[in-house]
RNA sequence: GCAGGGAUAGUGAAGCGGUCAAACACGGGUGACUGUAAAUCAUCUGGCUUUCGCCUUCGGGGGUUCGAAUCCCUCUCCCUGCA
């Protein structure tokens, strides 16, 4: 059976994504699925450039808003819901649009990453507390295949012994119907697209959202991990300015752009577009994909 | 003006006679990544070289020494105490 068509949008921060995916939305009857790791969360609304109330109102949006600040997410349960969302979108006869950054939990819809059903939670937190010289006899004893993952990567070695398994990678069998859109600036004006929007984000009361979500939560890591948000804690310590606040933002998000960039690099299913000077392409493309719906 | 302290890689900072291209941290590059992912981890980061290795460095100049970033003299600049 075919899957229920989806189009995918991805690409680092400021690529555009936002922007496309509204008028791709309006144009073919779209909903869309963000695919944001910080967005989901609620109150976290400027530092994460969350589509406005208006774009909101405009297109139906899933996926946003949809947690607390500080509550703990997953992948699996990401997973979990964009699937939910897909299928709710078909049923109302609209074209689903999954558009985001976060490339796990992209990957993990459109290469149907498996998950184990029941995880020991409580597990964790004993593991968390031994070092990682004790967590490796525990894979080995365990008889895991712990050579096959970064050795020194704590988490990843934690959640080898919770899962008991390595899922191996294969990106080359993406989900089919599935049309992947790559979105990428020329280098050129890249640092200066993300001046303008840490600016913006400043101008539309940055500093205040995040004094809130201090106040409320306190640092608590779910929330002062991202970037928008964890370079306010020095500042707050008086211990740099504003403009230094902005400057490592600026740094921090260039930074996630490099790393998106390298994920997403990887993923040979995508058809990469310069944007906005291609979106003529991309509307033809996606004409033919509707009107075909046999990609892949 | 006198007495102390200091000047080391992009930045901060170890080293205080040989094993120093120089710990460590940050910053930067590259990459990995199926349950925290805007997370976490690996790797490189003076120059030339694929590796071996070679070359130039420790504010400037001059000494002592087989050998100096490390000791001495002197100059420049910075900080501290007394004037």
């Amino acid at each position: 059976m075919t899957p229920q068509p989806l189009l995918v949008i991805v690409g680092e921060t400021c690529s555009g994504k936002t922007d496309l995916s509204l008028t791709l939305a309006k144009r073919f009857n779209g909903a869309i699925i963000s695919a944001d790791s910080v967005a989901i969360r609620r109150k976290m609304d400027i530092g994460s450039s969350k589509p406005s109330a208006k774009e909101q109102s405009e297109v139906p949006h899933y996926l946003i808003d949809i947690i607390d600040p500080s509550e703990e997410f997953s992948v699996a349960l990401y997973k979990q819901k964009a699937l939910k969302a897909i299928r709710n979108i078909g049923d109302n006869n609209k074209l689903a649009i999954l558009v985001g950054g976060s490339g796990l939990y992209i990957n993990s819809v459109i290469y149907d990453y498996r998950f184990r059903e029941n995880l020991n939670k409580y597990q964790r937190d004993l593991l968390e507390t031994l070092d990682i010289q004790k967590l490796k006899e525990i894979g080995t004893d365990s008889g895991l295949a712990i050579k096959s993952i970064d050795l020194n990567n704590k988490r990843r070695l934690i959640r080898l012994i919770e899962t008991g398994h390595i899922r191996r990678k294969d990106l080359n069998k993406a989900r089919g119907n599935t049309l992947i859109i790559g979105l990428y600036n020329s280098k050129e004006n890249k640092k200066e697209l993300i001046k303008k929007r840490v600016e913006k984000m400043i101008n539309d009361g940055l500093e205040k959202e995040v004094q809130a979500l201090r106040s409320e939560y306190g640092y608590n890591d779910k929330i002062f991990c991202n970037i928008g948000y964890k370079e306010w804690i020095p500042y707050f310590n008086n211990q740099i300015c504003l403009d230094e606040v902005i400057s490592n933002i600026v740094k921090d998000t260039s930074n996630l752009a490099k790393k998106q960039k390298t994920w997403f690099r990887r993923n040979k299913s995508i058809r990469w577009f310069n944007y906005p000077l291609q979106k003529h392409l991309i509307v033809e493309l996606v004409t033919s994909f509707i009107s075909n719906e046999h990609f892949n």
